[in-house]
DNA sequence: CGTCAGGTCTCTA
DNA sequence: TAGAGACCTGAC
């Protein structure tokens, strides 16, 4: 994508940006360390950096960076090299996405950070969205490091693998990870220990690194392909949760049908562009609430 | 008080 | 190989 931006202030301003709506991108569900600011935008962390977005008409401001953060870190985090009008014009063909894209029109797919993701989405297996947030953001303040105040608000990076490898089960259960707390120290070993080289995975196929994934305890089918959407640029991903296993029996499928087949189909139908097809169900159907029962 | 939430693990047939 | 139960925790 062609940016036009402009530098001032410990501030970028992208101007006329498409595709790029801070409340679609950041609560489509691949992130947890964003939060909403009383004016709207969002503050979170990122690569051990603080960050705010913001956008005024078709500008998006970055606040508390710089140009070199820009292109050192954000322009790959935010996705900005991809074309998201081509992968929309395609999945719009269908038209439960058409309506899912339209709704969700701004949704972009951070690349995040590989041992971030994995805990965080290890962290995330029945449990809620706000108790996840709180037991990332608990780890980060205990076991991470202070990066800055930014509006009166203390900010801390993710911990690494050697931080919680330190740690004892019960360390990690009292920042409200409950049965989770041990495979995340699990994983921890196994990162820290160098037996798998989590940033390794995706070099192989979305296939071979679904496998090594589910090698480490507590991570399932669903997870890892999360895993591998959220930071792993393997946009064939299709994460299958909850939400869009309703959304897909809802508009696609029989009820009840089982998550092998919803995976096959998805696959099948989506393709190469599965995981960005899901982002937009998931989005659609969790703020709409469809095919919740009551 | 049960139920349930961004699933996975364990045990059984 | 498939299906049932258990599982931290807290909000309803």
């Amino acid at each position: 994508m062609d940016i036009n931006l402009i530098e001032k202030d410990n501030r970028i301003i992208l101007k006329d940006v498409k595709n790029f709506e801070p409340k679609h991108i950041f609560e489509c569900g691949q992130c947890f360390r964003w939060n909403r600011e009383e004016d709207g935008s969002y503050t979170g962390v990122a690569y051990g950096k603080v960050l705010n977005v913001d956008k005024e008409g078709n500008d998006v401001i970055f606040s508390n960076t710089n140009k070199e953060d820009f292109e050192k870190i954000w322009y790959n985090y935010f996705d900005l090299g991809r074309d998201y009008d081509e992968i929309k014009l395609k999945l719009s063909k269908d038209e439960t996405l058409r309506k899912a894209i339209e709704f969700g029109e701004g949704i972009r797919i951070l690349r995040q950070d590989e041992w971030e993701i994995l805990i965080s989405f290890i962290t995330s297996a029945n449990n809620r969205i706000p108790m996840i947030k709180r037991a990332l953001e608990t780890l980060s303040e205990r076991y991470g490091d202070f990066i800055e105040e930014y509006n009166g608000k203390k900010y801390y990076s993710f911990p690494t693998a050697e931080a919680l490898n330190h740690l004892s089960v019960d360390d990690i259960k009292s920042c409200y990870t409950g049965f989770r707390g041990k495979y995340i120290l699990s994983a921890a070993n196994i990162v820290d220990n160098r037996e798998i080289d989590i940033y390794a995975i995706k070099n192989v196929s979305t296939e071979d690194a679904r496998k090594d994934l589910i090698l480490f305890p507590g991570v399932g089918p669903k997870v890892a392909d999360c895993i591998m959407l959220f930071s792993m640029n393997k946009p064939d991903a299709f994460p299958i949760d909850v939400w869009v296993k309703r959304v897909m029996e809802y508009f696609y499928l029989d009820e009840d049908t089982k998550l092998k087949d919803i995976q096959k189909y998805s696959q099948n139908r989506f393709g190469e562009l599965a995981g960005f097809a899901q982002q937009y169900l998931f989005y659609y159907a969790r703020e709409l609430g469809i095919g919740k029962k009551k």
